[in-house]
DNA sequence: CTAAATTAACTTGCACACAATTTAATTGTG
DNA sequence: CACAATTAAATTGTGTGCAAGTTAATTTAG
């Protein structure tokens, strides 16, 4: 080591100091699920540009096939979003023609959102993300699946039960 | 079922069509990596809060006791930021008072971050926080160990060599 | 029945992420 | 040495996330 080099590179190993391995980047478990999450998005970003869709678009677009018509509200309490996250992003996906916005008539603080037919057409061509997104991630079926179950126990642990 | 009810909700299953599963949304990894992320976010705020940090903040923070002046790029490498995000990021970090941006003398193209004094202050008060987490996620070290290595893994699977 | 409390969605403001572009500095090539 | 190609940061524009506050409708209490 050259002390005169002041713009020398120092790790705290290098000088000697005790290194406290809970606040090493790479054993951070919250940077592994934050990074990862950010590689997927980008992954699917490039299969969902030709449905015109972003990612979170995307999960919104999930939900509503699986069940049409819900409330601003259901849809967030599901995706674990609240309305400043979604009342901006429907009101995008109500521009690009594929869901509509309808005012419930019983209450008229409740907002339904309904697929229009493109919306619900657009499925099929989603049909084969799933397939792309096993095939790029390099990984077994069961291994995902596995994977997919202690992720979800983790955000179960996470989330307090007022949510 | 009462058909003249036409507001009610109807699922694929009510309606007799064929569920295809890879579309469920519990069924997608990078929706529970997505939504697990975010739950971890949160629980992070309240604790960065203390310190005046946001969490991808604390992100940087944590590289930098690792190694202090890395450039922008280097920086970006470890967390897979650009610098499109890097750079706002660290002008806020400056402004806290926590790092100093400094033009290299030898090529001035490059920016080194450096902890402050008080930026490398904050470590101390940091070294609670991955005790509080891991309590939190009310699993056990070797758990959250493996599942980590088991996101790095994923992680570095979906990375294009190009990164 | 009516005022207060609650609720659902919307709005505002701030901080990311990231693609695409720009600016400035350095390197490589003839 | 000149000049094109490359590189490092910064900038611009779009789309999230989310806390905090607003608006409007409904429900609850008195």
């Amino acid at each position: 080591m050259n002390a005169a080099n002041s713009t020398e590179n120092t790790t705290e190993a290098a000088v000697g100091k005790r290194i406290n391995p809970a606040l090493l980047l790479d054993n951070q478990l919250c940077f592994a699920l934050y990074s990862t999450s950010l590689a997927m998005t980008k992954l699917y970003k490039s299969l969902l540009e030709a449905l015109g869709l972003t990612y979170p678009q995307y999960l919104v677009m999930l939900v509503l096939w699986e069940r049409d018509g819900l409330m601003v509200s259901e849809l967030g309490e599901r995706l674990f979003l609240d309305s400043g996250t979604l009342t901006p992003l429907l009101k995008r996906l109500e521009a690009s023609g594929l869901i509509a916005r309808i005012r419930d008539v019983q209450d008229e603080r409740r907002v339904h959102i309904t697929l229009t037919q493109t919306g619900r057409a657009l499925k099929a061509e989603a049909a084969q993300i799933p397939a792309c997104i096993l095939k790029a991630s390099q990984c077994t079926l069961p291994d995902i699946v596995a994977l997919t179950q202690q992720v979800q126990t983790l955000r179960k642990n996470l989330t307090p039960a007022s949510l």
